[in-house]
DNA sequence: TGTCAATTGTTGACATCATCAAGTATTGAG
DNA sequence: CTCAATACTTGATGATGTCAACAATTGACA
C-alpha cells in the first residue's frame, strides 16, 4: 500500500468540504433557476451545440438509465431540451439543448462559476498557481 | 460592479467542475455503505462526541425542517444516531451519534477524503501550497 | 441468411428526498 | 398571563432514484 501524505490528505479533506458546502448552495441556486439539483446537473452535462446521446449522460451521473428518462421528460416539457434520434444507431436518443434551455444553461453556469469574494482576497500569482494545481489534480 | 480577473474565474470553474464530479461519485460511495447520499451529507456534519441540535442541520442543509425529521427518523432507525432532548430548551432535540453510526461516518469520511493518485503527482511544496491556498479561499 | 444475445430507452412499482401547510409543545417578551 | 415566535412533527404532494420487465434495434456468428 502507498503511503499518501499527510499534505495530500489535508488538501483532499479541505476539497471534499468545499464540495459539501456547495452541495448545501445548490438548491438554493437551482430555486431561483425554477430547476431541481439534479437538473442542474444534466444541463450542466449538455453543452450547446454538441447534442449527447442520453446513455451517456447516464453514464457520467452513475444512475440508472430510467431516471435519466425522467429527468429529461421533466426538462424537455418545459422546452429546454430536445430528444432527436441518432442517425446511426436508432436505438439511440441525443439530447440537445433548446435556444431556451441553452439560455437558461449559461444563466446557470454564470451563477456558478462567478468566484466568491474569497477567490479575489489571493494574489494574481497564487489564482494562476491554484489554477495550474487544480488543472493537474483533476486531470 | 467589481471587476473579477480571469485567473479567479479559472480556478472557480475548475472547482465547480470538481463538485459535479463527485456529485456523480457520491451515489456510488453511498451505496457501498448502505447510506443515501442526503444521509451521507447528515452523517458527516455530526462529529461523534458534539451533539447537534436539529435544526442547525437544517440550517446547513439549507432545506426544511421536516426533511431533517425524515432523514433523521431513518438513521435513527438504523441504530446509527440517536434523538436527546436539550436540557436547555425542551423543544430542541440535540443529535447524538451511536457507536455503530460513529463507526459509519468514520468509514465515510475515511473513503471520501483518500486522495486519488492524481494529487500524489504534485510536489509536496505544492501540495502545502495548496492547503495554503483552499484554506484562505475557503475560510 | 437467420438466430439470438446485448444494448438503448421506456414504463410501472416502489422507497427516498424535499417542500409546504398545519399542528403540538415550549419559550420568552410584554 | 397572554401571545407571538421557535423547534419539531405530521400528512399531502411532487421529484429523485432504483429495480424489473419490456420493445426496438444492433451486431455477432453459425
Amino acid at each position: 500500500m502507498k503511503h499518501t501524505s499527510r499534505d495530500a490528505c489535508d488538501a483532499w479533506q479541505l476539497l471534499v468540504q468545499f464540495f459539501f458546502t456547495q452541495r448545501a448552495h445548490l438548491p438554493v441556486l437551482a430555486a431561483e433557476l425554477e430547476l431541481s439539483p439534479a437538473q442542474c446537473h444534466l444541463l450542466h452535462l449538455i453543452e450547446p451545440g454538441r447534442p449527447i446521446p442520453m446513455r451517456r449522460l447516464a453514464e457520467t451521473l452513475a444512475c440508472d438509465a430510467s431516471n435519466v428518462t425522467g429527468l429529461v421528460d421533466r426538462l424537455e416539457s418545459r422546452g429546454l431540451v430536445r430528444r432527436r434520434p441518432s442517425g446511426e444507431d436508432r436505438r439511440v436518443k441525443v439530447l440537445d439543448l433548446t435556444p431556451t434551455g441553452s439560455r437558461l444553461r449559461a444563466l446557470l453556469v454564470d451563477r456558478m462559476t462567478t468566484p466568491p469574494a474569497t477567490l479575489g482576497r489571493l494574489s494574481v500569482r497564487e489564482q494562476r498557481m491554484l489554477v495550474r494545481i487544480l488543472t493537474r489534480v483533476l486531470e
